[in-house]
RNA sequence: GCGGGAAUAGCUCAGCUGGUAGAGCGCAACCUUGCCAAGGUUGAUGUCGCGGGUUCGAGUCCCGUUUCCCGCUCCA
């Protein structure tokens, strides 16, 4: 038993605090505000991490951005608070809350009934009817909600009503503490950061920290189609950061309050959004299988159609199977006219696209894919990572394509005589000019064939006895461990051939 | 949000019934090196997550708090 539990307590070491650690012990991830305790939810990109990240999102921009049909774009952060109005995200990016005055316990509304057992929900419920009695509008809707309940729990559809919600929450006990008529009413939790421009913090200088970049891509959509001359069908691209306040944060970098999102918004004729969500669809999935990802790690998530967002007509999410389960990594959706249209009910400015070939005049379909460049980030790190043995010692490596490698060479020389710094350093040199990469002379080599293995670095070049004669070194592959040799004065060709362009 | 676990050196962890902090790895310097993490010598680093309390005395006991992990829940 107590053996048995200090077993426990040393394998407590999940997989996903194995990353964090590595994550620390290299460079790559760093809580943020450490030394005054952390917090929450946030996290810093250390040296290697910020390379990786900036990788991600550079092949990402070029895949996206680097063809005829789609243009980039970085819009402000801070935009004007009626875009919030306008996107739904004012009024409908919450979750409803009640607390428990009396054990203080908080429970989200559209979860609480899960807590009540069936024979007191039926109580509550034929109560609540009784109460309604001699209002027939009222009784007609608490009939209609309990006979079609779609896929919802007709008593989570009575509570969050607004009519008879509140009546219904208070003929409940606290599932916590079992005490009547104690909850709160139920409030409404926005997760928009909101913030204030200028110096007075009144209602009327509210601003909000955007919770997704899309907004910016759908107010600059006429600004951006005509100085780019584009025609429909074609995209918008933007990548950056946005911001949500979610309740829990969570699962180290999935789940956090300030992440980064690479989204682009395409924008089509209303009769071709089937065509375009397909392209789109699996033109992204083909984007992390290129960058290397296990095809077994990854799914579609199709969305339930009555589960969709208020915007969207066809939702998938693009998963990645972590340690923790399946999660969401990108999502493609067809947000319709609905975007376009509410702003231009918003704006009172016109957002229809005229068609030269048709003579017609409409507002576009939008197809958006939107993927998580911190979520892709902790995807790619967990994908590649790799404890192998080689020759009864263990070995760390992170498989990660050349492309996304912080550090894409190590240089080395084999020992620190006989003219080998010199040579190495010359290397060095002329490769830093066009390539991240690391010089180390410290240690047994084979010490730092294998840090460079933790680190990810495809190829690592040494200098040995051989050069002094011929001028060639030695190239080892990171994945293989074997080596080939190479002449000096093809290294440079022969790497930026393997690393950038293959 | 609920329940559980954890927090001691850069990392992984030990530290018994309270008595002024340890190991391995890593790191740095020098020597040694001739291709895959174990050569030698020397060295640096901790207000033991933070704040209170009990005590002559707290890494250790108690309370609060922060953070992370696991499970459930959730994820427009």
């Amino acid at each position: 038993m107590e053996e048995s539990t200090i077993k426990n307590k040393k394998n407590t070491l999940g997989e996903v605090e194995k990353i964090v650690s590595l994550a620390k012990r290299r460079g790559f991830v760093f809580q943020s505000s450490e030394i005054y305790g952390g917090l929450n939810g946030c996290w810093d990109y250390g040296p290697l991490g910020v390379e990786l990240l900036r990788n991600i999102k550079e092949v990402w921009w070029k895949a996206m951005t680097y063809r005829e049909d789609v243009e980039g774009l970085d819009a402000s952060i801070l935009m004007h608070s009626r875009v919030w109005e306008a996107s739904g995200h004012v009024e409908n990016f919450t979750d409803p809350m009640v607390d428990c005055k009396q054990c203080k316990a908080r429970f989200r509304l559209d979860v609480l009934s899960d807590s009540i057992n069936e024979k007191k929900k039926d109580k509550a419920i034929a109560d609540l009817k009784n109460d309604f009695k001699d209002n027939t509008v009222i009784l007609e809707k608490i009939e209609g909600k309990l006979k079609n309940p779609e896929d919802d729990d007709p008593f989570n559809l009575l509570l969050e009503d607004v009519d008879v919600g509140k009546t219904l929450l208070f003929k409940l006990n606290c599932p916590q503490c079992g005490n009547a008529n104690t909850f709160t009413d139920a409030r409404k939790f926005n997760l928009m950061f909101k913030t204030f421009v200028g110096p007075v913090e009144d209602t009327g200088s509210v601003v909000y920290l955007r919770p997704e970049t899309a907004q910016g891509i759908f107010v600059n959509f006429l600004n951006v189609q005509g100085s780019s001359r584009q025609k429909i069908p074609f995209g918008i691209a933007q990548v950056g950061k946005a911001f949500r306040n979610e309740i829990n944060t969570k699962n180290f970098l999935f789940r956090t309050r300030e992440f980064e999102q690479m989204e682009m918004q395409f924008f089509v004729k209303p009769i071709d959004d089937k065509k375009w969500y397909e392209y789109w669809k699996q033109e992204r999935m083909n984007w992390f299988i290129s960058l290397g990802m296990r095809k077994e790690k990854l799914r579609y998530h199709d969305h339930h159609p009555t589960k969709l967002a208020h915007y969207a007509k066809d939702a998938t999410d693009i998963e990645y199977e972590f340690p923790f389960g399946w999660g969401e990594i990108e999502g493609v959706h067809n947000r319709t006219d609905f975007d376009l249209a509410r702003h231009e009910e918003f704006s009172g400015k016109s957002l229809k696209y005229y068609d030269e070939e048709t003579k017609e005049k409409f507002v576009p379909y939008i197809i958006e894919t939107s993927a998580g460049a911190s979520r892709s980030f902790m995807a790619f790190l967990v994908d590649s990572l790799y404890e192998e043995e080689v020759k009864g010692e263990m070995r760390t490596v992170l498989r990660l394509h050349p492309k996304l490698a912080p550090i894409k060479v190590g240089i080395f020389p084999l020992v620190n005589k006989d003219g080998m710094p010199e040579i190495a350093r010359n290397i060095e040199s002329d490769l830093r000019k066009h390539l991240k990469v690391f010089y180390d002379d410290k240690g047994a080599v084979g010490r730092r064939y294998r840090r460079q293995d933790e680190a990810g670095t495809p190829y690592c070049i040494t200098v040995d006895t051989d050069t002094l004669s011929d001028q060639t070194v030695t190239v080892r592959d990171r994945d293989s461990m074997e080596q080939i040799r190479i002449s000096i004065d093809k290294l440079r060709e022969y790497l930026i051939n393997k690393i950038l362009i293959s």
